[in-house]
RNA sequence: GUGAGCGUGGCUCAGGUGGUUAGAGCACCGGGUUGUGGCCCCGGAGGUCGUGGGUUCAAGUCCCAUCGCUCACCCCA
């Protein structure tokens, strides 16, 4: 369009990389959010619902000052008092504040907590990208238990195979904040001695954030890479055991994986235990859930110093790969459509459709006066399970013609005397 | 921020080297069955071809610009 038609087209379409969820699609969200909901349970987690709106302090002292999301991506601006505040790219970072701001950890001392919501992160759109998307938030925080680790990546692991889905595991771990920095400087000395050799990217992440170089997806940096340090073989005593206890977890539970000494986060805050759930069916996006260990995050954050273990899912890419792989949710129906013919017969309908609403069940009707067999196509369309005929024959004696659609069987039932009575008996017939 | 591809009715797409009223399938509405669905048949409504400009006697069809969408890089769920 042109700018002179952006002055005179009055339609408004949504933002880059924001989308409009269908109806259609609306159902297999719903229901992977139902299932998530029923497995999070499962596993003793209880809800919190947090704000979009933060300050954004706390995602550039949570994430990283020099990450790309806090360097190029937050949607920040002042409000109308002039505080900067920015709609959260992710969503532990707020959890963890709202944990922390209502002092959680003295009601229990290890909390299981989870969260759902729109994301924003101002970012090209691609496939499985959006500028607002939704992410499931998992933490539990207060235990460095690597059960704990275990358990939280089976119960990620449960809910896609519970989806339908099928992702592999990847895990790593980063070491913590004794070890990490050791390992980091012999990286370091190494990728420069690569120096010259590395694909540009590579070589301005080799000064810009070292660990991600070893992710890279040129195949000349990977063979480079061969020799690379790996920070599985730098941990420390204490992150080693760490991460063989948590293997023994995945381990114990039957849970298969893969150990990936080349994954790295995006997140500053990542310690110890990292993990993806990587599928090769979206694209260049292959990470549908992804989490690890935040041993310091909470105290820098301004709370106790206790420890954290999450992942994040995205939602788009869950119910992506739920399309693709024909795992959408199947089509609704409802309980009653009740076809009138002429004015007399709507009237009585409308307050029968009305009562039999009140009483629980999915009812539909026509206001439009159309023909019957337009009617009985709506009934159809609408997967309607029983569809009540009424005409003026009908209200004449007393009798409603009620048809099983899927049997195609007919018969009479009588037509309300007493309202309540007659739903009740309604209710009943089509319920059974 | 960089690169590539695409932009025709609600959706998916046809429309060789420019030439009379722009097509199909799905969806929608009506009819065939004077009061009965999912199949079938018939009919109807709905687009001026993203937008602007240019070339030409003539452009959806060529050129330029612009907007938008998509995918990829980067980064990430």
């Amino acid at each position: 369009m042109s700018r002179y038609d952006e002055d005179t087209d009055l339609s408004v379409k949504a933002l880059k990389g924001f989308k409009d969820i269908l109806p259609d699609e609306v159902r297999t969200w719903q229901m992977v959010e139902r299932i998530a909901r029923d497995i999070f349970h499962r596993f003793g987690f209880s809800e919190i619902k947090v704000p979009i709106l933060e300050k954004t302090e706390l995602f550039s002292r949570s994430i990283g000052e020099a990450t790309d999301i806090v360097e190029k991506e937050m949607y920040t601006f002042e409000d109308r008092n002039g505080a900067l505040i920015t709609m959260r790219p992710e969503g532990t970072a707020s959890l963890l504040r709202a944990f922390i701001e209502h002092g959680l950890h003295v009601q229990r001392p290890v909390q299981r907590l989870y969260t759902m919501g729109p994301m924003f992160r101002h970012e090209r759109p691609q496939k499985g990208r959006l500028r607002q998307f939704h992410q499931m938030s998992v933490e539990v925080v207060g235990s460095e238990n690597p059960k704990v680790d275990a358990e939280v990546i089976a119960m990620a692991h449960l809910l896609l195979n519970e989806l339908g889905l099928s992702v592999s595991l990847e895990i790593n771990s980063l070491g913590c904040r004794s070890c990490r920095p050791l390992f980091n400087n012999r990286l370091v000395e190494f990728l420069k001695e690569c120096s010259g050799r590395l694909c540009p990217d590579c070589e301005r992440r080799r000064h810009t954030n070292p660990l991600r170089v070893l992710d890279c997806k040129n195949e000349n940096c990977r063979s480079l890479f061969d020799k690379a340090p790996l920070i599985l073989d730098h941990l420390c005593d204490q992150c080693r055991d760490h991460f063989a206890d948590m293997e023994n977890g995945l381990k114990l539970l039957d849970i298969p994986y893969l150990v990936n000494p080349f994954m790295v986060r995006g997140l500053d805050y990542y310690t110890r235990t990292t993990f993806e759930l990587v599928t090769d069916a979206l694209g260049s996006q292959s990470a549908v859930g992804a989490g690890g260990r935040y041993d310091g995050l909470i105290k820098d954050l301004g709370g106790p110093d206790i420890p954290g273990i999450g992942f994040a899912m995205g939602m788009e890419r869950l119910v992506l790969l739920m399309s693709q792989q024909q795992k959408e949710a199947g089509a609704t129906s409802i309980d009653l459509f009740v076809a009138a013919l002429g004015k007399a017969a709507q009237e009585t309908a409308f307050k029968m459709v009305h009562g039999l609403r009140v009483n629980g069940l999915q009812v539909a009707m026509d206001h439009e006066g159309r023909s019957l067999k337009s009617q009985m196509k709506q009934a159809g369309r609408l997967n309607s399970r029983y569809t009540l005929i009424i005409g003026d024959d009908e209200l004449e004696k007393g009798e409603g013609t009620l048809r099983n659609m899927e049997s195609r069987d007919q018969a009479s039932v009588s037509l309300p005397g007493d309202l309540d009575e007659w739903t009740g008996k309604m209710v009943e017939m089509i319920s059974s």
